[in-house]
DNA sequence: GGTGAGACTTGCATCACGCAAGTGGAATCG
DNA sequence: CGATTCCACTTGCGTGATGCAAGTCTCACC
């Protein structure tokens, strides 16, 4: 958990990147989503981090509900499996752009093997638009004051 | 961009978090792609930011090719505009589970307003798999040395 | 010319991360 | 049973990152 809030902002992305915009977190998250990893010592080794560091994130996963501390290790919760989207988001970019040798991890469904990806969904319209399409307003939790910029 | 990358790691969610990993920089990268914001002292003023973190975040984004530089401000390139999509990510997110008012930001389709989000589907049958339905396996880009667990 | 705004730069203090060594407990082996 | 190994951290310290405040330079406007 990020030392300093991003208090002024009233957004949920600022929200999630409070829980796990630190360095490693969302390596630590990947790893326990897609590879199962709950073993304090096997984080360790994998990412190549330091002991203190993984302790402190581990500690901060739990208090916020991602992870909980059982005898075998730290176990995912739904809310902290469900950052696994973001990891595929990000996973996804990187490959598009970031990955010269191609993508070295590819997403697949478990029960029938095809490849999975992430898509836009319009409700409205049933389209996927193209992010240069989609525009983002105010929702039912906004705050007039504190809005990330000119969302009208 | 990272000051000591994520080199052990193959993996474009680490090639990514390598150029937008730091603090700051997706709240910059929200802001230019929903926001339209351009600006030095736009994002300094919106943001709260260190204007010597924020001049040090977009040199980064233009090195990395997320952005140029123009006599109005820095403009997003089509790379850095594709982020926008881990941005919906975290926003979904932050939006179930941080959002005890509920979301503060709607995304919406520009042409007929609906809103959007993002889904999953497999390009095998056509479902939109959970995430605890997805697993990670090698890709083409893959280096055996170099896999985040036990990817497989 | 004076003023104000924008785009940064600089200097310094505090915090975050990395490294290495360490501790304590549990399990395994001879 | 003692020695060894492994695991889960903790501790101390150095380096790098961030935040704050003040500053400089340039440009536009009056």
């Amino acid at each position: 958990m990020l030392g300093r809030l991003y208090e002024r902002e009233n957004c949920s992305a600022a929200r999630a990147l409070e829980l796990v915009g630190e360095r490693w977190s969302l390596l630590i998250i990947r790893n326990a989503v897609f590879a199962g990893m709950t073993r304090f010592s096997d984080f360790e080794r994998r990412l190549g981090i330091a002991p203190n560091v993984l302790a402190k994130r581990l500690e901060g996963f739990v208090a916020a509900g991602l992870m909980e501390e059982r005898p075998d290790g730290y176990a995912l919760t739904r809310k902290g499996r469900e950052l696994g989207t973001v990891i595929v988001a990000l996973t996804e970019w990187g490959d598009r752009w970031a990955a010269p040798d191609g993508p070295p991890i590819l997403f697949t469904h478990d029960d029938c093997g095809g490849t999975v990806h992430l898509t836009t969904t319009c409700d409205g319209c049933g389209d996927a638009p193209d992010i240069a399409e989609i525009v983002a307003n105010p929702g039912p939790g906004a705050d007039p004051d504190r809005l990330p910029g000119r969302a009208s």
